[in-house]
DNA sequence: ACGAAGCCCTGCAAGC
DNA sequence: TGCTTGCAGGGCTTCG
């Protein structure tokens, strides 16, 4: 389940092998994504040499001469690099074989994910355009929390969770975020205040770099790997302990359904 | 305009 | 053992 950090791991892991490398041939295997795979992909792509490999949000694209390609992982997908002959597995969507020798390979089981084409800018893009500002970005911070709040009445897990609020924060996060804050998930957003917003500001920030920090102990070995670095389980505090002890009070962590998400706070320390 | 629910999809685990 | 059921979840889309 790629959330921001291990998106921003396999960006740093495929950057080096993709700058300035020309593209060979593009494989489409199953176009049936979210959205379709656009069939003109390969004529746009074949080469022509990679410009640029950014990040929006969880968004990752791929500068080249007419465009960009947009890749969302979905939360199931995954980037990895492999040698040329490295036989395609089940969920082996989309190669890209690069000059190098190298395959660029999209796996998706659950095809939640997206590849798309965008001409033009790409944060104009109706994906990109509304999206808020990165959490580890100079705009993210209290006030801009407290004032994106001011009118919101829903959950602040919810609006935690919300990418026109902030990219990036996906459930296990919002759930560690807020128990490290002190604030309980269920609480509506406008009744927080700027000092609280604060600290949630800070805490948001903080388990993103340090998620960003361990997955980069991986990244030596992206190549051939299986590109999902194990950074998460160990420093969980509360996502998937529901049930158990809390870690700073020992009271028995709630579990309940928010939306549709599994949400875990400790009704001692979270208020 | 806002907030909640629905939906896409497959793999895995639990229950019968 | 093999079926069915439920759950996981990002985030766009639809509904109220």
């Amino acid at each position: 389940m790629p959330e921001l950090p291990e998106v921003e791991t396999t960006l740093r892991g495929i950057r080096p092998h993709l700058l300035k490398q020309g593209v060979q041939k593009v494989v489409i295997r199953r176009p049936t994504l979210r959205w379709p795979i656009p069939e003109e992909l390969p004529g746009l792509m074949e080469r022509a040499a990679v410009e640029e490999v950014s990040r929006r949000g969880k968004y990752l694209l791929l500068k080249f001469p007419l465009g960009h390609l947009m890749i969302h992982l979905g939360m199931s997908g995954s980037l990895s690099l492999v040698a040329r002959d490295t036989v395609a597995g089940k969920h082996d969507h989309v190669d890209i074989v690069l000059g190098s020798g190298l395959i660029l390979r999209y796996n998706d089981p659950r095809r939640f994910g997206c590849m798309l084409w965008v001409e033009g800018e790409p944060l104009a893009h109706p994906l990109l355009a509304s999206l808020g500002p990165e959490p580890l970005g100079p705009l993210f911070d209290n006030e801009h929390l407290y004032q994106c709040s001011r009118r919101k009445s829903l959950p602040i897990k919810s609006f935690l969770m919300d990418s026109k609020v902030v990219v990036g924060v996906g459930n296990i996060y919002a759930n560690e975020a807020l128990f490290r804050s002190g604030i309980h998930p269920l609480r509506k957003a406008n009744r927080i205040s700027q000092q609280r917003y604060a600290r949630l500001s800070d805490v948001v920030r903080e388990v993103l770099a340090a998620a960003i920090a361990q997955g980069g102990t991986t990244l030596r070995d992206f190549v051939g790997g299986d590109g999902k670095p194990g950074y998460f389980k160990q420093e969980l505090q509360v996502y998937g302990r529901g049930g158990q002890g809390c870690v700073d009070c020992e009271a028995t962590l709630t579990e309940v359904r928010l939306g549709q998400r599994s949400t875990v706070y400790c009704p001692q320390c979270q208020h």
